[in-house]
DNA sequence: CTCGGTTTGTTCTCCCGTTCACAAACTTCT
DNA sequence: AGAAGTTTGTGAACGGGAGAACAAACCGAG
């Protein structure tokens, strides 16, 4: 029974619990398709990988959409959840360096099908200035600033080699580039108020690494 | 001054450092290509993009290779990390799905400077199966137990769609593999004892999306 | 040898996240 | 309508990690 003020209304999500909204969307997704019209907590926990007890206090930060003795309405559910990550609008992207890694992302559905829509390939390598790439023309680097300005783009991809990856975000936070998704194996100094997010395919292999040296030393012993 | 029994000579390391550790390592891979043959915490921490007094207590997890009033032997503490990690050894990789990501996945030249081997291409297409990436010839998943137990693989990676990843992570257990890396957009359930780490490139954009509305939503109060 | 300057290793405190456990609320059956 | 069975939402306890702060240890100058 707390007063709303204007101040609150942009409640406050703990991060862990905001990583783990998207699984739950995916989950609910499933759900849908499968012409699930309601679940319980436990059933989507089982879904998504998690704790039933962490999922129902994940929504809770939502607020209260289930209800006591039923469970919840995936669909209705779904669209909350969506709406709080903020994916029921589209987002532009650029995706800058097209080698491998950018073809691959540039060729992955998963990002139009929820909510990303990719409005701009760019290489510095002029070679690479004609090519099409999934339906999109690769364009050279210099254009960023005018294709973010022109689009309205938030969001930028990085999926060059390491040594330019700071160009690039320096770049991108130039044209008003304000979160950064970044594959470039290196670490990332932007100014307050950007968000870096960080995948590192080595980095999770070495981890793995780790883990499985342990099980082969106690093994041993 | 702790006595050493035979059950704690491997250490307890808490996860978050061993997620941070490969960070490390890259850092002081790079100080030694710069020449750099001594450190101090804080110009590591720097490097690394993480606060000193962390980096300090994560390397002291490992033992004590540092010098008072000093800093660390550059080129040494890289030995005793990789060492730590597990990374001085040769890991052999398979990788399963050999779509556009896989693709990536398999040309990316950090696997093999840093400690992986990519002994085998998986495929389920039959079309592919006489296709030659990155010098790999692309076999037929049928084929992964056999290459299994002739490398000695313990780590595999899946690069299939969504629908396909289950199947594939209960063929890989069955095989003998005990660490996946997974980037289909699914959950995976494995037995215990096996350990499956994620890396989900929509949820990544999601999470971005999320900050990214929120400070759009700051900026009109 | 002693003293001042430097840097590590570690203790202590605080905060965030996880999990348990249960009251509140809803449905269904009698 | 009331009782029994379900399931949500949340209070509270617990554990782990982050960061500040400091003692211990080392170097070099005099």
């Amino acid at each position: 029974m707390t007063a709303r003020t204007s101040s609150d209304s942009v409640r406050d999500i703990p991060e862990a619990t905001v990583a783990r909204l998207p699984v739950y969307l995916r989950a609910l997704t499933t759900l849908v398709d499968l012409g699930t019209r309601t679940c319980s907590s436990e059933e989507l926990a089982a879904a998504a990988g998690v704790n039933s007890a962490k999922l129902r206090k994940d929504l809770s930060y939502l607020g209260s959409y289930g209800t006591r003795g039923v469970g919840y309405d995936v669909d209705y559910l779904r669209y909350q959840i969506a709406r709080e990550i903020g994916v029921t609008q589209d987002w532009p992207v650029v995706i800058v360096g097209i080698g491998n890694l950018g073809h691959a992302l540039a060729n992955y559905s998963g990002f139009r099908s929820r909510g990303f829509r990719v409005v701009a390939l760019l290489d510095a390598d002029p070679e690479r200035k004609n090519e099409v790439v999934a339906g999109v023309q690769v364009r050279p680097f210099d254009d960023l600033e005018r294709i973010v300005k022109e689009h309205g783009v938030a969001i930028g991809v990085i999926a060059t080699p390491a040594v330019a990856a700071q160009d690039v975000a320096d770049r991108m936070v130039a044209s008003g580039i304000r979160s950064i998704l970044n594959f470039a194996p290196t670490v990332l100094s932007v100014p307050t108020g950007v968000d870096v997010r960080k995948v590192d395919l080595s980095i999770e292999l070495q981890i793995l690494a780790y883990h499985e040296q342990r099980k082969a030393q106690e093994n041993v012993s």
